[in-house]
DNA sequence: CACCGTGGGGTTTTT
DNA sequence: CCCCACGGTG
């Protein structure tokens, strides 16, 4: 157990803040020894971590003990001490916002030298950046596109669709999350353990896995962790371009290193390898990403992974007050598997952390409702407030109260921008002007908005182009000249392909805002929802201007959808006195003054599926989560639980979370019962109890939680075995995605000549009457004369 | 091909 | 309870 001083007697007067005041013996001995201004005001640990600049450094840096101040000085120093140039230091992060906020704070620190850090960015971002330079060396080209999620499930659908798997019963989504989670452990299909390939559709998820990759690297696209899984393909197959990295990566900073996954260690290992200067900062008591692949274990294993690492812990918070932090602290100290740091604060106690029983949640939400009005009216913005909820799902009770009393609010998290549905369209259009062999991107928008081109039309031109081989498009400017499509549809069709052929030619001609709206328009997309009566349509007609409006930003289109690709977040303006709600994950990395923490209750948080999925790892990632959410508050936490509350639409009675239990009783003040809440006979908790603190598993809700859990446990996992494979799907040479129609054309030439007899899946038999190319014209026995294309017909008698 | 009704399923989320 | 995705119908 951590014992946290909450209110030990300050060491000194140098203690109790960042900076030293000027002329104190601390400053005046760190002047006389290095007056580099850049390591003025940090603390011994930091100024460590900071100056220990060759071989392997692991920095633990706890909740609020200035771990980006340790990053940025770090860097700050490598450059101002020449150790190195600013393009010789690779610097990761996780987010892009890490990766903006690190790029100012180091030009703050050095000024312009800093200018250029070219390997300042997140894991993906540098990935894709050295995948674009050797694209050919792992199949690619070097202008491959980059698939979301959305694109990624289309095309799994294609490709289970194709094999005959019913997606109902092996849902494309499910195996979307397999193939993440492989790639997140650096799995090729190859490398699937048997096992887990099992589990998909009887055994053929490897194999699916390797038809995936299979048709990305056909649409010359990489998803997401293929960003970091072909680098590291490149590196281990290319010594040659992993030399040159390594040497050029003289030193190597890694934040959030709790987050990193199996992949992500892999490519630093690879990396890193030469020069060995590897700094790596974090937290293990805040990853909160595992059930995402992240790895704990690779924090907790980096002594052993690098010997002689230097390891420094920064453990003095400069954030909370005494009770918030021993609170967090001694909460913590319940998980087992972890580093261990004893965060110390030479801040005032302050006020307890405040526990409120509500009778339900509409309870819960009011009582934070009015808490927010009361501190308010003292004088606190509501921007230094916050409502962290465990699941998105919590949050619209709470923004209906809010409604109700016109409190101003923001939602962060949430669907952002670039996942919209106009944007996803709009951007679908434009990716289809820069790059008309997006496939994905054609499927998404040639039917909208509608125009009367439906389903049998994209599957005569899916049949023409897998059969030749060639992008949609391409396959579509053939079809229209033949009659293998209804006039009405063909018309549309080829107004479609005109208009994008002259977007594409005035990519050269025009500035590209002007080109990006034109398209919009003309392609009826902006009348499409001015033309909308339903509430949304104004917003998104907001948005769509938005859009517009951040690619003058860019020089050009595709160093936008490059951006767009792997930035998926706007930079968000928003300077108003607002509550922030947000889940916990969301709000890691962030703080307030105030912060109120509902739904502490078990089943919920403590979250139930991730106790049945990952057991006591679930739990301990659950309990990180909350400590995660108690050091988010400098003043003020405000935990609330409520006796009822609705899941899935049933209202069920709630116990208090364990996580209350585990909360030293002289940090906590458990505010005063609302009068519903005593008429509840629900769930005994220690606030009903003569003796409160009992031991966390002894507690009723702890033996309530794993009654459930027996009980959920075995109500699942029956049945599944019926999907069997559909007869007469074919599976052929690499290439044959589809046992359709037998390939005989790569889209010019054809090998058939007049006089020939041929079948129509449509019109029947017939004779060849001429060849052009690879159309060809048939006197169809019954339809007539009609002008085809090669691939849709087979030899017949 | 578009619309509407039913049914199933429902943590956390970045890149 | 609420949102989505699919299947049937006009």
């Amino acid at each position: 157990m951590t014992r946290v001083p909450t209110q030990g007697p300050a060491s000194g007067p140098d203690d109790l803040a960042h900076t030293p005041r000027p002329g104190s013996l601390a400053a005046r001995a760190r002047a006389a020894a290095a007056p580099a201004p850049y390591l003025a005001g940090l603390n011994d640990e930091q100024r460590r971590a900071v100056e220990a600049t060759e071989g392997p450094v692991l920095v633990l840096a706890g909740a609020g003990t200035g771990k980006t101040r340790v990053l940025t000085t770090r860097i700050a120093h490598l450059i101002a001490t020449g150790l190195a140039r600013p393009s010789g230091i690779l610097a990761v992060t996780f987010t892009n916002k890490a990766a903006r906020e690190m790029k100012e704070r180091v030009a703050h620190l050095v000024g312009p030298a800093a200018e250029g850090m070219p390997w300042l960015g997140t894991f993906h971002a540098i990935g894709t950046k050295i995948l674009r330079r050797h694209a050919e060396l792992v199949g690619l080209r070097s202008d491959f596109t980059i698939l979301d999620v959305d694109d990624q499930i289309r095309l799994l659908k294609q490709v289970l669709q194709a094999e005959g798997i019913d997606d109902k019963r092996w849902p494309a989504r499910q195996l979307a999350g397999l193939i993440d989670g492989w790639k997140n452990r650096a799995l090729t299909p190859q490398k699937v353990p048997h096992g887990e390939a099992a589990a998909f559709a009887h055994g053929r998820g490897a194999e699916l896995y390797a038809l995936y990759q299979e048709r990305l690297k056909i649409l010359n696209a990489a998803d997401f962790g293929d960003l970091l899984l072909e680098s590291i393909r490149l590196f281990q197959e290319h010594p040659d371009v992993l030399a040159d990295y390594q040497q050029r990566f003289r030193y190597i900073l890694v934040d959030e290193y709790q987050d990193t996954n199996v992949a992500q260690y892999l490519w630093l290992r690879l990396v890193a390898q030469a020069h060995r200067n590897l700094c790596c900062v974090g937290d293990d008591d805040q990853s909160i990403y595992g059930w995402r692949g992240a790895e704990v274990d690779n924090i907790l294993r980096f002594e052993h992974d690098f010997p002689g690492a230097t390891v420094v812990r920064l453990e003095r918070n400069y954030r909370s007050t005494g009770h918030i932090l021993a609170a967090a602290s001694h909460l913590i100290a319940h998980n087992e598997g972890r580093l261990g740091k004893t965060l110390r604060t030479e801040d005032v106690p302050g006020e307890k952390v405040t526990i409120t029983g509500a009778w339900d949640s509409e309870e819960e939400a009011r009582l934070i409702g009015e808490e927010i009005e009361a501190l308010h009216r003292k004088g606190h913005p509501l921007s230094e407030m916050a409502v962290l909820v465990r699941i998105s799902a919590q949050m619209r009770e709470i923004e209906d109260r809010f409604v109700q009393l016109g409190l101003p609010y923001r939602v962060i998290g949430g669907p952002r921008f670039y996942e919209r549905l106009e944007i996803r369209d709009a951007l679908a259009y434009l990716r289809c002007v820069v790059q008309p062999a997006d496939d994905l991107a054609f499927e998404r928008i040639f039917n909208t908005p509608k125009r009367g081109l439906g389903d049998a039309t994209l599957q005569v031109l899916h049949a023409h182009a897998r059969a030749a081989r060639i992008p949609l498009m391409e396959a579509a400017r053939f079809i229209v000249e033949t009659e293998e499509l209804k006039p009405k549809a063909r018309k549309t069709l080829r107004d479609l392909l005109a208009s994008f052929a002259r977007w594409s030619q005035s990519l050269e001609t025009m500035p590209h805002t002007e080109l990006a709206e034109m398209v919009l328009e003309e392609s009826g997309y902006t009348e499409m929802w001015q033309k909308d009566r339903s509430a949304e349509a104004a917003g998104r007609l907001e948005n769509l201007k938005e859009l517009i409006r951040s690619l003058e930003e860019f020089p050009d289109l595709p160093s936008f959808l490059e951006h767009v690709s792997l930035v998926m977040d706007a930079v968000e303006n928003d300077t108003d006195d607002r509550v922030s709600i947000m889940t916990l994950h969301a709000a890691k990395g962030l703080e307030f003054d105030t912060v109120f923490l509902p739904g502490w209750e078990e089943g919920l948080f403590p979250n139930q599926r991730a106790l049945d999925e990952n057991g006591r790892a679930g739990l301990e990632e659950e309990r990180r989560l909350a400590h995660v959410g108690l050091t988010r508050a400098r003043r003020r936490a405000k935990l609330y639980f409520a006796s009822n509350r609705r899941i899935h639409g049933l209202w069920s009675s709630t116990i208090p979370s364990r996580f209350i239990d585990e909360l030293p009783e002289e940090n906590v003040e458990i505010t005063e019962a609302p009068v519903a809440y005593t008429y509840g006979s629900y769930g005994q908790s220690r606030f009903d109890m003569a003796e409160p603190f009992r031991s966390s598993y002894a507690t009723p809700g702890w033996q309530r939680a794993q009654a459930n859990s027996a009980g959920w446990a075995s109500g699942r996992g029956a049945g599944n075995f019926a999907a069997g494979r559909v007869s007469g799907a074919r599976r052929g040479g690499p290439l044959m995605i589809e046992g359709e129609l037998v390939a005989k054309s790569t889209g010019t030439t054809s090998s058939f000549s007049a006089g020939d007899r041929v079948f129509h899946l449509k019109f029947g038999p017939g004779t060849v009457a001429a060849v052009d190319g690879n159309k060809l014209t048939v006197d169809f026995d019954k339809a007539g004369r009609k002008m085809v294309l090669d691939s849709f017909v087979e030899r017949g008698s």
